[in-house]
DNA sequence: CGAATAGTTGAACTGTCTCAACACGCGTGG
DNA sequence: CCACGCGTGTTGAGACAGTTCAACTATTCG
């Protein structure tokens, strides 16, 4: 099992990193750029008020683990920067990541202590954490937030089952293509993505080799499907191209 | 693609099922065998008759499908027996399971009106249907009912992401001895299985060929870590085997 | 510059798929 | 009753996608 090394600056801690809010987020809930996409979507002034007074940031650098499965998760969070990956590791060392939380994603299960899967930080992380008790306790007498958070674990319900065809039925080639259209239209960006992660990462998320990954991603240049820029940055000169190499025809 | 044929009794209507409520179900909410492990398993007597106000049974055979993707799903519903299962198909006919659903458990997302996937009975299915209408508005006004959702919605997402792992990283012996471990723990008898899958629903579920499929049950028969009677009927004579066999060392 | 991490490419190997033949169980109709 | 057809399941042989092992290149960082 491989070990997990911090590269950036301060913090080596394992599960416990710096604690510092980050400069630019001071400024409170009322003016977040995630809230729109997060579970405080809905909450009005009052309700963020609380939030302020339960909540506070951690950073995570690239490679990172925030949590390991089984271990406690003593905070519930928005992913304000950066992606988080959720993932199952096998006792020889196979591994499946089973959800990329991405901005304004939640993390973590009112009710339950634990993490059921470990939480790697993929590239720097920032979260918003909110303390357990206060809030659960705003969950329970704030219906529209459970609401908001069924909402939520439905999309990533619907998002998990739609992976399970990715991995279940279609080809390296296809699971490649798969990965870019939901990069790209998670970012916004549908010819640029920033794939942040590393080949490795990507063969965890795919179900695939960082071999085959690698051998895809050149195959798909070779085809004009994609141009690379260094390893990690894609440009997709049409995009209905890739939608097509997905699998998928109608894929919006 | 296959035609999907009626194997039994009276209706034969492709989606609109039989609409006369099941002879032993009669009898109402109060006493209703699945209300543990339902949506309305912590309704009070008040909410029960409610509920009773607004739900109507229907049935489906074996192999019907209840609804296609992107058609209209006019109700919510409980399993109330019978294994129904979720399913993506590609156009070029790749087909790829994302969920069993069981006694008890939640068919359809409010607020949405079309189903995301096919929904065909595995077997013989009966469900307990909601209309749309009056069931959301009590969602709207029984916080705990949306925490019930809430906390099932949660459920299915961890079942959904522990596929994943299955789906990504198992080899087919060992997604073959998973399914097994699931189904045996679901049934509640750990020693003996009635599948109800074909082979072939097996291998849509498992991302598998059914020729793969069926080859590695007789390989675990061979190997006596389960004893066939007929193709779909297991007895597992050791329980701690199968589940050393599927991967997961610790799956209680 | 040198070491370490990340990514690419090649060649042989292998698990699963594909195509095909055959066996079994069951209901229908001669 | 048996013959037949049909859906379901089993088994075999060859093909192939993706893995494994290994060498090499590119990039980053001290």
């Amino acid at each position: 099992m491989r070990l997990i090394l911090d590269k950036s600056e301060s913090c080596f801690a394992m599960a416990e990193a710096s604690a510092h809010p980050s400069h630019t987020l001071q400024s409170g809930c009322a003016d977040c750029a995630i809230r729109r996409n997060a579970v405080c979507a809905h909450c009005d002034a009052d309700e963020l008020a609380q939030l302020e007074e339960m909540k506070f940031y951690r950073s995570y650098p690239a490679g990172q683990t925030i949590v390991y499965a089984g271990d406690a998760l003593p905070f519930l969070a928005s992913v304000v920067r950066g992606i988080a990956m959720l993932s199952h590791t096998m006792q020889d060392g196979r591994r499946q990541t089973v959800g990329l939380l991405q901005a304004g994603d939640f993390l973590g299960r009112p009710g339950r202590l634990r993490a059921r899967y470990d939480v790697v930080a993929a590239s720097d992380v920032i979260l918003c954490c909110f303390r357990r008790q206060p809030f659960e306790q705003l969950i329970a007498r704030t219906p529209h937030l459970g609401a908001r958070l069924l909402d939520m674990a439905m999309d990533e319900l619907d998002a998990a089952r739609d992976w399970m065809l990715v991995l279940g039925r279609k080809t390296a080639r296809e699971k490649i293509a798969s990965l870019l259209v939901i990069l790209a239209r998670r970012a916004g960006t549908p010819h640029d993505i920033d794939l942040v992660l590393t080949r490795e990462a990507i063969a965890d998320h795919l179900g695939l080799t960082l071999e085959t990954v690698s051998r895809q991603f050149s195959a798909l240049r070779h085809d004009g499907v994609i141009i690379l820029h260094g390893a990690r940055h894609v440009t997709v000169p049409d995009r209905a191209r890739l939608i097509a190499e997905s699998g998928d025809g109608d894929n919006a």
